[in-house]
RNA sequence: CGGGGUGUAGCGCAGUUUGGUAGCGCACGUGGUUUGGGACCAUGGGGCCGGGAGUUCGAAUCUCUUCACCCCGACCA
């Protein structure tokens, strides 16, 4: 390739639109252009960079026994009520009508796909267990996207399914593909990946992994256990929470106006949050009901939980929002008058507790030595709070530190909800009638590269592992004699000729453009033309982490950089 | 969907308060001088100032409306 020829200008500046170190990298170097929110079109160097990416996921998908096939993006509204998802799923579906008025979809994952692809074919135990998965385009209506390729709306993932005959085998092959999966990470470039247990949220099943690379920029919060090394997304994540020991006192009232938050509540009485009893009120999707949380002050409800516990879709209500009668914002309790038309939830952060403020349920009161043992009728504690830092770990004992991550793949054991849903079956070793499990995994392979960029870039540029370097080599040639500008010209030559992947930058620009796009580009090697070093037979070899910088001789660098490359690409085959 | 902010050349921005014919830097064309970390001189091209409606002799500027984008929440495999 010549850079000359390349499509897609690097900025000098930072797009205003871009916040986070990849996005600002990506657009700046010509990777991608903004079309509209969450979409984006790739340039030549994206491409090569994800086709690299998809070479590589291919490669582990079939080591464990993959194949690969393409599902349609449009789908037809009647599979996806097979499964129940065209209603049970928000707007983030795309839903629209063909020409002849019937409802279709884009699809934004392909469970309904795949079950439908096999499900006429696979009649026999026999046939069991296999996998299969694709690379193709998934439309998710965000409602917000940010962050370029890390949150977007039209993306290329890498989506796959596998069916079994026993829970069992699900497991087993559950874990190869958790192995398969370090891999692919530990290949493209970002080894430190880990797996996080998560929650299941739309897909269903039970047990969950999400791949988080660790790093500022991402989105998701995991609750890391240094003790017992347990990674966990916080929407699942339980902790043991300390308690005050109070010693028990009277119970009385007082006089509180306006101490309707919880930083007033505690400014008032001079204590601490956690010595206070708080309310938090929230609506039931499609009911009248609503649910009272009572929570120690110093924790927030996690509403990932609160909805399985009322296995419902929760929203959170504040005073004014809603005419909720019989209850005095601000000064919700958990002893005195009933709630009516309430369903009261207590998390175990307040069990024990003595000596606790808490609301009077009368407007400007608040109850002082609220002890949870003598004051509550006996109650069932639940787990409905979200883990603060500092937490004590609820396997180990130790303590919890809160990181943020993005999430780079997933894997999900879904059980037969689709199977069963839609109807796929096999007859076993008896003869008898079975509905298959399934297990699904799924890669985001923009978000994959945005992600080697959070983690391998400088104040420059990326720095592309070799792995997915959208080229291999990149050829400075700075001003100089026509002389060098063919030994340039000839080494481009002769180390595409020897299947090394090169580009050229035959620009005649400045030697400080030449560098900043180079540094943009983040090509591991980099041969450096210039007058002075020629006029001694020489050339610059510069490796793009700084680590390899060395004067050589010209007749021996096609020679030096296809060792370096055959060295880089070894390291890679596993 | 709520709260806040911004829309002026491909990119980054000034001009809006106080209405008077559109500016700067980078990028781009041409000529010349430079040449190892985003050079310099000269010269040139490129804008219905997000869209629509209004006020006015006159609107980037004032009013109304609409759209898009950014931030914080809500939502989210």
């Amino acid at each position: 390739m010549l850079l000359s020829n390349l499509l897609g200008e690097r900025l000098r500046e930072k797009p205003a639109e871009a916040k986070i170190i990849s996005q600002i990298f990506l657009l700046r170097g010509g990777y991608i252009k903004r079309v509209s929110n969450g979409s984006y079109s790739l340039l030549l160097p994206s491409v090569l960079i994800t086709q690299k990416i998809q070479r590589i996921i291919r490669e582990e998908m079939n080591k464990i026994g993959g194949q690969e096939v393409l599902m349609p993006v449009v789908l037809p509204r009647e599979l996806w009520d097979e499964s129940g998802r065209y209603e049970s799923v928000g707007a983030e579906l795309l839903r629209f009508k063909d020409r002849s008025g019937r409802d279709m979809l884009l699809a934004m994952t392909h469970e309904e796909g795949a079950v439908h692809l096999v499900r006429d074919d696979v009649a026999s135990y026999g046939r069991f267990p296999f996998m299969l998965y694709q690379f193709q385009t998934k439309f998710r209506d965000e409602p917000r996207c940010k962050g370029g390729l890390i949150r977007v709306r039209e993306f290329t993932m890498k989506d796959a399914y596998s069916f079994h005959t026993s829970q069992a085998d699900l497991e087993e092959y559950y874990q190869k593909c958790y192995a398969a999966y370090n891999n692919v990470f530990r290949r493209i470039g970002i080894p430190e990946t880990v797996a996080v247990a998560s929650d299941t949220g739309m897909m269903g099943g039970k047990v969950a992994h999400e791949f988080m690379l660790l790093c500022d920029a991402g989105e998701d919060t995991v609750c890391v256990c240094e003790k017992c090394g347990s990674y966990e997304n916080i929407e699942v994540a339980s902790s043991f929470p300390i308690g005050n020991n109070s010693e028990e006192t009277e119970i009385s009232e007082e006089y509180t106006p306006s101490t309707e938050t919880i930083d007033e509540l505690a400014a008032h009485f001079k204590i601490k949050k956690s010595q206070i009893i708080k309310s938090a009120v929230f609506s039931v999707e499609s009911s009248d009901t609503i649910v009272v949380v009572f929570i120690r002050g110093d924790y927030e409800v996690n509403e990932t939980k609160l909805k399985k516990i009322v296995k419902a879709n929760v929203f959170p209500l504040e005073s004014g929002n809603g005419a909720v009668a019989d209850l005095t914002f601000g000064y919700i309790g958990p002893v005195g008058p009933e709630l009516k038309n309430a369903v009261i939830i207590y998390d175990k952060s307040i069990a024990g507790e003595k000596n606790m403020i808490a609301g009077a349920n009368k407007k400007d009161f608040h109850l002082r030595g609220v002890s949870v043992p003598r004051d509550l009728k006996p109650v069932e504690f639940f787990d409905v709070a979200r883990v603060n830092e500092g937490d004590i770990c609820g396997k180990c004992g130790g303590k919890y530190t809160l990181k943020k991550g993005i999430e780079v793949g997933n894997i999900f054991q879904l059980g037969v909800k689709y199977t069963a849903a839609m109807g796929m079956s096999y007859l076993d070793e008896n003869g008898e009638s079975k509905i298959p499990i399934m297990g699904c995994y799924g890669i985001g392979v923009g978000r994959a590269m945005a992600s080697v960029v959070e983690a391998r870039h400088d104040d420059n540029g990326p720095i592309w592992p070799f792995s997915i370097a959208p080229w291999q080599a990149h050829i400075n040639l700075l001003s100089g004699g026509e002389d060098m500008r063919k030994a340039a010209f000839d080494l481009y030559k002769e180390l595409s000729d020897a299947g090394v992947e090169v580009i050229l930058d035959d620009r005649r620009v400045g030697a400080g453009v030449q560098f900043a796009d180079a540094d943009l580009l983040g090509v591991p090697f980099r041969v450096i033309f210039g007058a002075k070093n020629f006029a001694n037979g020489n050339a610059e070899l510069l490796s793009r982490d700084k680590k390899i910088k060395e004067t050589v001789s010209v007749g021996d660098i096609k020679r030096i950089v296809t060792e370096y490359v055959k060295t880089a690409v070894a390291a890679d085959r596993p």
